[in-house]
DNA sequence: GTTGAGCGTT
């Protein structure tokens, strides 16, 4: 009885033994380790000639007939799926608001753990590629000497390849790294209603228009604002807000570089997954308190951005009336929480923001004591941008 | 020139 099956890519290609189970089963997995994204079997049926594919049942591969033939067995990979790639189309030229659907299986930056120091963004590239389509590679460098930190980050074009990807360790030049989500994405559901999109890990070279022209292929941009001095983020506002939803929690790659969609609502506040509207914070981190509103260049934008408790109406109105009285609860609760209620009352809108965001800017100030952001939030206190 | 758990210049 065999104890292997022999298996290869197609019928003229090299054959790989794998190893079956003591029940007479291959698992999928074994099989995946050999052929990275396989999902599946199938064979030359010599009576018919046609291909005849192997029965498959959580996971465990079923012998044709009871038996292994010693005959070669063909590994089937998932149909391409062009809905998988992300890629500007090109009806897609006019700048209307047409919102992008977001695939649910949808791939994001991966890190990388564990590099060895000598590893290169070339390096990784040729290893990866195995698994599909690489839309972006990065390894982490000191600035200064060049020298790797030890990780990286890598994006597929395909689902099905970081899925394959983050099931295994990679042996890269040596050593073994972790292929993981990096825990830096949070949880995805920061979202207040807004038409303000906050990017983030923006670099230098990107330009206002290289911005707004990458961003309306998904709905009309009506201001793209860059705080100076560079910062690393940007703020992209949308003619509708519905597009800067959709587009909340994505990660997109400009001149190479992966950036980050986020709401334009300060860190630590957010809906949770039930559609809650709040407050992440720990207390005490200076750093993650408050809005990060940079403001907008744009004065028809004025009234467009909302204090939280305006979003948690809006939210409440979205999400149904069910949620009504928790989202108010939570509101009030984050609001309290933030300093929000210290001038008298969530309805003191203009006073409290004003107050708040400007003790928020100099905490922010007093926080950020290393780096030499902290010379842009001297003009994030002072400036005096209308929400 | 060294290192080896982590998380990308909000």
């Amino acid at each position: 009885m065999n104890q292997y099956v022999c298996v290869a890519e197609d019928e003229m290609e090299e054959l790989i033994e794998v190893p079956l189970e003591m029940n007479g089963n291959l698992l999928l997995s074994t099989l995946s380790a050999q052929f990275p994204g396989a999902c599946g079997l199938k064979y030359r049926n010599p009576g018919t000639g046609a291909m005849r594919g192997v029965r498959l049942v959580d996971g465990d591969l079923y012998p044709p007939d009871g038996v292994w033939s010693s005959s070669r067995y063909i590994v089937v990979y998932p149909k391409e799926n062009a809905d998988y790639k992300r890629k500007s189309d090109e009806s897609s030229e006019k700048p209307q608001a047409k919102t992008k659907k977001v695939d649910r299986l949808k791939c994001s930056d991966l890190i990388v753990l564990g590099l060895p120091w000598k590893s290169t963004e070339e390096d990784l590239t040729n290893y990866f590629t195995k698994y599909g389509e690489l839309l972006m590679v990065q390894v982490k460098k000191d600035p200064k000497s060049g020298q790797s930190k030890g990780f990286g980050f890598i994006r597929f074009a395909d689902y099905e390849s970081q899925r394959q990807c983050l099931s295994q360790r990679h042996l890269i030049d040596g050593r073994w790294c972790d292929v993981k989500i990096p825990s830096s994405k949070m949880d995805d559901s920061d979202s207040p209603i807004s038409r303000k999109l906050f990017v983030g890990r923006c670099t230098e070279d990107m330009s206002t228009d290289d911005i707004r022209e990458f961003f309306s292929s998904y709905g009309e941009v009506v201001d793209v604002f860059i705080p100076k001095p560079f910062r690393a983020f940007a703020f992209v506002t949308f003619s509708d807000p519905d597009v800067a939803q959709n587009l909340c929690g994505e990660d997109f790659i400009i001149k190479g570089n992966s950036v980050r969609c986020s709401s334009a609502a300060p860190k630590g506040y957010g809906y949770d997954k039930k559609g809650s509207w709040v407050s992440k914070l720990g207390g005490g981190d200076h750093r993650n308190s408050g809005w990060s509103y940079s403001g907008s260049t744009d004065k028809s934008m004025q009234g467009a951005n909302l204090v939280p408790h305006a979003a948690a109406d809006l939210a409440a109105m979205q999400f149904g009336p069910a949620f009504n009285q928790a989202v108010i609860a939570a509101t009030q609760a984050a609001l309290a929480q933030s300093g929000w209620m210290s001038m008298g009352g969530a309805s003191n809108g203009q006073g409290g923001y004003h107050q708040t965001r400007e003790s928020n800017g100099m905490s922010y100030a007093a926080s950020k004591n290393t780096n030499s952001y902290t010379t842009g939030s001297g003009g994030y206190a002072a400036n005096s941008y209308s929400m």
